[in-house]
DNA sequence: AATTTTGTACCTACCATTCGGTACAATTCC
DNA sequence: GGAATTGTACCGAATGGTAGGTACAAAATT
């Protein structure tokens, strides 16, 4: 893939990330990539042909970051969610506290509308769910939680909370209320 | 306000909850009513004040239905937060497992973007909280829950699984994850 | 008759996309 | 080696359609 093609999704991907990719025009991009039509039409088919190779882009560097760089290494358990907790907070800031989580906002806005991007957006929340089920089910195996707790359940509910938490951060533009939420998780989890 | 008025939000109102605020149209709210143009700007004076109107009438009814008839009853706590999740989880079950939460839905999408948007939003999530808070905080003086939690946080922590629940069954078009998630609340809080 | 309500025609701006064409490096042919 | 050809990258104007919004006359209501 060309340098060109890349730094047209990086952008792009910035730019849909804080208005939403359906509010967003294709000139909205040439603007920002300071590219002219052509070029656009040159790398992109379409407008959804971007939207897509952007979810492809999102969901490939999350994968690296957290699910291969955080959740499936061989630290210890409680490392990992701690790990996991710091990554949501911090690595795309002030981004985040005034947009929200990039995969969450076109989960909630193309999964009704458009197939490709569902399907896509539900593998990545999938692999992370699986990898926080598999973290928690080794954390039962060393008896560091209860056996009573369902790992996948309660996986779908960690990944929940981190959502939702910050739907809520955005909605009051205030970074505490996800600080609140992720010390609750420490105190369920026992990650102190 | 007028009947008309009344069920143009109303009518408006599901298909913005459908199609998102920004990607629907006047239009589309015409043809969805069965009005005109004239009429549609007799009423409103924009999209935005239609908008507006929406959120009002959501909070209001949210307000009624959960906040009042739910959350400030005089029930026992335990049968409080079963009742919110009973709602939550079927209200609106159709629109909601295909469309997610209308009110969620316009936080993420809206919240960076109009400020009006947001404060109106805001001010239910923070009702809804504040309720889920004094819940808790009755819990903890009943003996129903250990002392050590935080009301005030973990009625955050409630609110956003059930959000970031919503999102996850919306991206999987699947209500199983929401239930899971609902069953791990009421094992955290002990509530059946 | 006066006022409120409503349909239709219309305005301008912007939408995604297409198209004709240019610049220029790499390749092919003589 | 030099000329002709091809392919890639790119531009910006034009296309057909839709956006939100306005003007205003017809119709309904009071």
């Amino acid at each position: 893939m060309s340098t060109k093609k890349q730094e047209i999704i990086r952008i792009a991907r910035e730019v849909i990330h804080s208005k939403g990719y359906q509010a967003t025009s294709v000139s909205d991009i040439m603007a920002a990539t300071n590219i002219g039509k052509g070029q656009f039409y040159h790398y992109f088919q379409s407008k959804h042909d971007l939207g897509l190779a952007i979810v492809e882009d999102l969901v490939k560097d999350w994968e690296g970051q957290l699910i291969i760089g955080i959740l499936k290494t061989s630290d210890a358990p409680v490392t990992k969610l701690n790990r996991m907790l710091q990554w949501a907070e911090t690595s795309h800031a002030e981004m985040e506290i005034k947009y929200g989580c990039a995969m969450g906002n076109l989960a909630i806005e193309m999964s009704a509308q458009d197939e490709e991007f569902r399907v896509k957006i539900n593998e990545f929340f999938n692999h992370w769910v699986n990898s926080v089920t598999d973290i928690l089910t080794e954390m039962i195996e060393e008896h560091q939680l209860d056996e009573s707790i369902n790992p996948k359940k309660n996986a779908e509910s960690i990944v929940a909370m981190i959502e939702g938490g910050i739907l809520l951060m955005v909605n009051r533009q205030n970074i505490q209320v996800l600080q609140n939420i992720f010390e609750v998780i420490k105190q369920q989890y026992h990650l102190d």
